[in-house]
DNA sequence: CTAAAAACGAAGTTGTACTTGGTTTGCTAA
DNA sequence: TTAGCAAACCAAGTACAACTTCGTTTTTAG
């Protein structure tokens, strides 16, 4: 996979799948919109740290498991 | 430690110094400003996904080792 | 003692994360 | 068929945090 945005995006698709999560669902609790969800989820840009944070935090994992690919 | 641009400035530092690297080193090969390396590990601000993948890479280390705290 | 390394502050710039609005596709089931 | 939900996709604009620049001060190491 090329970069480190698709690669982080996949593992957040797939982290957000296993636990039965929406991107709306997602999107409500990180105060994001859907669209930056999907987008996010499809490499086109990577969260600022700020909201890395909050999407960790409703996946309820750490943050590293995000990077870990 | 408070949030997750401290713990990962923290962190950074850790891996720059067990390396021998120098924050000027470390800017000059990401193409970064020593300030920014500074104000990266002091926790002012967290780098972007691009400049997250180049200090990744002048570390020698996969990004979620950054993360590991 | 000294020189290098790094902290710190303030103020300005810029890239890109993020939004808005709308259309389209794929899936599942009634 | 149709309805409805989830998500992809696209273009264009906005917002703000990342990043810079310049200068000073403090800490650290030799």
């Amino acid at each position: 996979m090329a970069n480190l945005k698709q690669q982080f995006g996949a593992q957040l698709k797939l982290l957000r799948t296993q636990k039965g999560i929406t991107q709306e669902s997602l999107a409500a609790q990180t105060d994001l919109t859907i669209e930056s969800i999907s987008n996010i989820e499809r490499g086109i840009f990577g969260p600022r740290f700020g909201n890395l944070e909050k999407i960790a935090a409703v996946l309820n994992v750490e943050v590293k498991l995000l990077f870990d690919f």
